[in-house]
DNA sequence: CGTTTCATTGAGTTGAGTCAACATGGGTGG
DNA sequence: CCACCCATGTTGACTCAACTCAATGAAACG
């Protein structure tokens, strides 16, 4: 059971080394493990009283629609993030989910994230480090929304992504398996598909990252990195945590 | 003491309905109350162990700096918001903040936050929920910045800000004083200074609403939250909450 | 195999940016 | 008390990054 939940224990383990107390009282989650297909929500906007998970396997999107049926993507959440513990906080969701590729998620509930906050202060304070990191990735989209031209937006993407897969051993240096289609980087990105094919096609031609058939690949790192103003700072707290 | 507290405790009376006792715990912060003139930041990107506040008095800005020196502001905080808690427990500021006005804040450290969540677990999930609401503030912002042009924008800042600072009783539905440049608005909406302020010319031409000489008024409200599509169920949930 | 979804490319349009000039008004030092 | 400064606000003329529309492949699928 906590051989499943091995991406959640990698990613606070980035943050604190955990005992085995605190290994154990994390899998006792026995909440039902639950599948999602593509096309059916985790969470609808505006529900009430949601559940929230914990993404074991899959990729997920998190968004908000508009009147005029544009939709915003707010993050993709890929295995060992939380999903809709905000909404669970606000009991009423703030925006909806759904599973970009079919997933295997944990229900937790209030009584959880109780039980964890009194049973190990440690852990509490693991899980709180990440979700702020979760809200600095936020953040750092805004940034790339609000003052990033297209080139720019989609590099600094792909390298964040990277970075947080590498944290749940599903990325190397090199690259990594992306189930994301131009659309979803459109919507993700403020950007339309069609511009988003045309700075694929520049980024690919001018031989810094190739995304094709479902895999990212990193052919130029370090002059991406320039390009993008890529700052890891933002993500690994985990050394600088430790003390 | 806890006199000057009032807007922390208008919000968070917003989620649940205080104790006395909690009320006290709350007016124990017996940190230093600070004061910051305009120009010297609070917090800066990138440091270590950088301390959180409440702030009491004034508005503040949390921004980013990009390599080329353009900004983006992430939000502005009114009195009654929390300022840097992220960074408190990322351990390292993600983003940096400054006064927009002279500002009073009270400090808070971890041990604070601990004794809280030790004290009064009503109490910690009554900040929990403040901090979602930031959150959730964020995430509408991405929405503005991804998918909703100038006038929208624009239109869908002025009216949350409203909602927030009704909140704590420093707007009325017509309209409320503030403190930000035509400038401020650029760097926190993604536009440019000037489109700002033929984007605002608009708004006062069509009798929307005005903001001029540091106040803002809602000429059509009903009209300004059609055009902006603005939704307060993000923000107010206070209602739901109680039960 | 049609159908659907995703990717690709060209041609023309536009919302917002840039540059540049000018207005206004509070603040400050001579 | 005046003169000047500097930050903020305003407006016009021109440019451009990204959009829309439209057509066409290519692969995936029941």
């Amino acid at each position: 059971m906590i051989d499943v939940q091995n991406p959640l224990l990698s990613k606070l383990s980035a943050f604190a080394t955990l005992t085995n107390s605190e290994r154990a009282s994390l899998g006792r989650f026995d909440r039902p493990r639950r599948c999602f297909e593509i096309g059916t929500d985790l969470m609808r906007e505006g529900e009430k009283n949601s559940t929230a998970y914990i993404l074991l396997d899959g990729w997920v999107l998190s968004y908000k629609l508009l009147r005029s049926g544009e939709r915003q993507i707010v993050d993709f959440q890929v295995p060992g993030d939380f999903l809709g513990l905000r909404s669970l906080l606000l009991r009423t969701a703030d925006h909806s989910i759904e599973p970009v590729t079919p997933i295997i998620a944990v229900e937790i509930g209030m009584t959880d994230l109780l039980r964890i906050f009194r049973e190990s202060p440690r852990l509490a304070a693991a899980m709180l480090w990440a979700l702020s990191t979760d809200g600095a990735v936020v953040v750092e989209r805004l940034v790339s929304l609000g003052r990033r031209d297209a080139i720019e937006r989609v590099a600094h993407f792909f390298l964040e992504l990277g970075a947080r897969l590498k944290v749940v051993g599903l990325a190397t240096g090199d690259g990594y398996a992306c189930p994301l289609s131009q659309y979803h980087l459109a919507d993700a990105l403020g950007l339309s598909a069609v511009h988003i094919n045309r700075v694929l096609r520049q980024l690919r031609e001018e031989e810094l990252m190739t995304f094709r058939a479902g895999k990212v690949t990193f052919d130029n790192f370090d002059k991406l990195v320039q390009i993008a103003q890529f700052d890891t700072a933002y993500m690994d707290h985990g050394g600088a945590a430790r003390e």
